[in-house]
DNA sequence: CGGACCATTGATAATTGTCAAAATTCGTGG
DNA sequence: CCACGAATTTTGACAATTATCAATGGTCCG
């Protein structure tokens, strides 16, 4: 990991100009935030949060996705998240004292903002529209996990995996005349961790569907939907 | 349904007094609210909000209980909250145009306090602790789902189980001589419903433990936990 | 007391997890 | 650019868990 203080570098080009929480604020504004911000990267596969830490600052992805998740003591995985430009995490130890609820990993080398609880606290004060983006915002996230928690409580893998692909197809998708093909930000191992099955039951999954001719893999990190209609159709959408 | 305009009845005993989200106000201010709010009161097994309804209000509970729940269209029930005195819900309204994610219905008789949208925002301009409040609780709920997703995901039906009674436990209990009484806020179809499991399966998870002298069942509406430590261990805490 | 509703139990089936082995993919260094 | 070894994924066989269906037994409330 590689810190560097203040903005200098930027130009300009500070994350809190790309990000959500902050658009309703000027450009005056947003430059006295700019000098409270620090600037880091993260190789892929370096551990940003670890669950249980005490962490003093919100984080904000500048570029590249990272994962959140937790680890039962027999070393399951279940993912809870994965964040992308513009997302942020570690909002809950602004305002609790509770410790980090899951852990965040880069997926991919990361650059990231942190604004320091000290420095983050007063702007909710100054700035009540930056309240109100984080409650956007986590509205937006507790809707994902009301619908995963629906997904693994009634559903099956079937319509589980549908929806992760539709989902990502949204996310990390684009439209090609052949389908929508997907630049997949999570390994095989990554999506049953995600869906909370097994990582066998993705590949079965996954290779039934393509026999199906819904989808296409072209290697493990892309996919092409074929037939996006059949998808929509098995989660009754 | 029974709706009063005003506060007229209340006599400074306003729901508005016992709620979190408005408990950094003096009382000049919580005077000025109480006089924006309505008051309804339901009776056990009515619907306050449906899944997919467009809703302006946020609905503050001031007596009772209800569950949050999803359908899936082969009407499998998934319960995603419980709320009880002093939870809310329909803040998404306020913030976004979604329509409500989930339908609720009371579990007990309800009495219920409810702000419309367009009372409500200026609130969270002119008094940025509420909307503060409000991100402490939906953190505070975030937690409960991502638990509630790694325990579907990562666990088996008796950790889920257990996990359940300890929760409930906190909420509904209190303690005996003979271990900590339960007042179940759900039936047995309930909780299988809120653990994703089936109603079959809920049974005979609680009649093992039973067997296993950890829980005794009084009737369908009350247990007593003989051996909370057992359940705490089984969850590994 | 009776009837409706809810919960339990048993038998069986379906789905998914687990383990082991083979096949594919990926990244590195030549 | 190719080849090689490591890592990841796929496949198959089997086991375990839970869902489903059906019947019985309890409980609650008028």
């Amino acid at each position: 990991m590689i810190a560097k203080k203040g903005c200098e570098h930027c130009q300009g080009d500070s994350c809190i100009y790309k990000v959500p929480i902050f658009s309703s604020l000027n450009n005056e504004e947003l430059m006295n935030i700019a000098r409270l911000i620090d600037h880091k990267q993260y190789k892929k596969g370096e551990i940003i949060i670890h669950e249980g830490e005490k962490s003093n600052a919100i984080t904000i992805i500048r570029s590249g996705s990272a994962k959140a998740c937790r680890y039962s003591p027999d070393g399951k995985e279940q993912i809870v998240y994965i964040f992308s430009e513009g997302d942020f995490f570690g909002e809950q130890n602004l305002l609790t004292e509770r410790t980090a609820s899951y852990s965040v990993e880069a997926l991919t080398d990361l650059r990231v903002c942190t604004l320091s609880k000290n420095d983050f606290q007063p702007l909710l004060y100054k700035y009540p529209d930056i309240s109100i983006k984080i409650l956007t915002e986590l509205s937006e996230r507790m809707y994902r996990l009301e619908n995963a928690m629906q997904g693994m409580g009634v559903r099956n893998v079937d319509y589980r995996v549908a929806s992760l692909l539709l989902e990502f197809a949204v996310k990390y998708g684009s439209k090609t005349n052949e389908g929508i093909i997907i630049q997949m930000p999570l390994s095989r191992e990554g999506i049953a961790s995600y869906l909370g099955v097994a990582r066998e039951t993705v590949s079965r999954k996954l290779g039934q569907m393509e026999k199906d001719g819904i989808i296409r893999s072209l290697n493990n990190k892309s996919i092409i939907l074929l037939e996006p209609e059949a998808l929509k159709e098995a989660i009754g959408a």
